[in-house]
DNA sequence: CGCTATCTTGATATGAATCAATAGCTGTGG
DNA sequence: CCACAGCTATTGATTCATATCAAGATAGCG
């Protein structure tokens, strides 16, 4: 049996025991296909499910009654989807396919099995849904107390650290699968307003962008023009009680 | 034995069964005592434990290196302070006493226990650390789409929902012991922006703000401006594992 | 009673939004 | 293979929200 997208995803953290792989694989519903642009969930649908990102990219976006559209973060290859959903049932946001997507399911109610027989994956669940709390802090810290230029340097650092710990490998070349509106979206500019920024920014040779790329040119100015600290650490799996198994 | 200040807070959410109150009560450690202004870490700090609000109110705090400071989360009696640092062992920011408090605390050794033998427990701590990610979600929201009377009104609206569902009671007056550097701090303005924002606000008859308390006024219209939705929502246990014990 | 925090208010500067028009791509169908 | 439709990006002119700088005014506190 070949491991299943969230066995991947967890045992990077943790070593699991053959018990515990089967325990999750047999419990994780068929994988599904979306393809770019669709919605995998609507803000206040009913979630029964945890969503893993086997492939492809996904955004968390929430829109106002004006209109307006805020995105909150970004789901890569790996990241766990929708967990403020299963607990409180229903999703704080809306999920959108950024592209062609396949993406792991797991039935909520599988996850309370999970805790009784695992109590070493139920603490592993926890500790990978802080991994959210602490990149929307980020977030908020880029948004409230910056300026345009620095609030996209942080976005783009904080998607190539992530994607750079998902893939090993420190290219300064991104995929970026966005439009001009997105990025603004996603640190609360206008679309006209990041173009300029994009521009002044490839003028002083910080990066360079074309359609779906970013590359970043200079990182050590990017990292002090954003303050950018690349919070990344290893999960502190001390705690966690002993495998069964 | 009286039941211990973390039990309470639990018992908010699930009805425990004796085992499992005496289960945490056994676990917890002395409260502590700490004055207004003092710190109860700082960001980067290891953690060993995790804490609960008995009295007073704290603030999650982070300074960017220009000394520009950003409020990311306010902490209220009830409330769990560190499920972020926990799992990844430094805290993400600080956490400074707003008023005088006393602090209920649980080591984290006796998580990975408890999540052993009360599976329950670690369906609701893993659910009442969603809280968390639900409120910075909203925070976001608010930061990256509107403007600064809005985020103001946005701001003191959450506070009352959260304090109203501790008390119980729908009061138009709350106690907010915050400065006006302060809220600026959280919303992402200056304090003397604040002020203004502050005065016209009473002009308009929406709230009225002296040292600290404010009272909303008109809050239909707060609501409206500030498109706010009181996400507090029941927790959903449906898929908790039955009780031990 | 004076000290230090906090708050108030004005004048000015600046970042970012808005409005508006044009230019480039990309994919599609004839 | 071209032409057109529909996004996406570029650029300018103008307005607006908010920051900054600066100077008092208040008020709680030792």
């Amino acid at each position: 049996m070949s491991d299943s997208c969230f066995v991947v995803r967890l045992n990077r953290y943790l070593d699991l025991t053959p018990t515990e792989k089967k325990a999750v694989a047999s419990l994780e519903r068929e994988p599904r296909d979306y393809p770019s642009g669709s919605m995998l969930w609507q803000e206040g649908d009913d979630l029964s499910e945890l969503l893993i990102v086997h492939q492809g990219w996904a955004l968390s976006e929430s829109r106002l009654p004006t209109g307006k559209r805020q995105i909150l973060r970004f789901h890569f290859s790996g990241d766990m989807i929708g967990a403020s959903g299963i607990a409180f049932r229903d999703a704080p946001s809306s999920i959108v396919a950024a592209t062609d997507m396949v993406v792991c399911r797991f039935p909520r109610r599988a996850l309370g099995e999970t805790f009784t027989e695992h109590p070493r994956l139920a603490a592993l669940f926890f500790s990978i849904s802080q991994m959210e709390s602490i990149d929307l802090y980020d977030r908020l810290r880029a948004l409230g107390r910056s300026e345009g230029k620095a609030r996209l340097a942080n976005l783009f650092l904080s998607i190539a650290a992530r994607m750079r710990a998902v893939s090993g490998q420190h290219n300064p070349v991104i995929r970026i699968p966005l439009t001009q509106s997105d990025l603004g979206d996603a640190v609360g500019l206008t679309q006209v307003h990041v173009n300029r920024l994009i521009r002044q920014m490839t003028e002083e040779k910080l990066i360079t962008r074309n359609r779906s790329t970013v590359t970043l040119v200079d990182e050590p100015k990017l990292i002090e023009l954003a303050r950018f600290v690349d919070r990344f650490s290893a999960l502190d799996s001390s705690w966690f009680p002993s495998p069964r198994g």
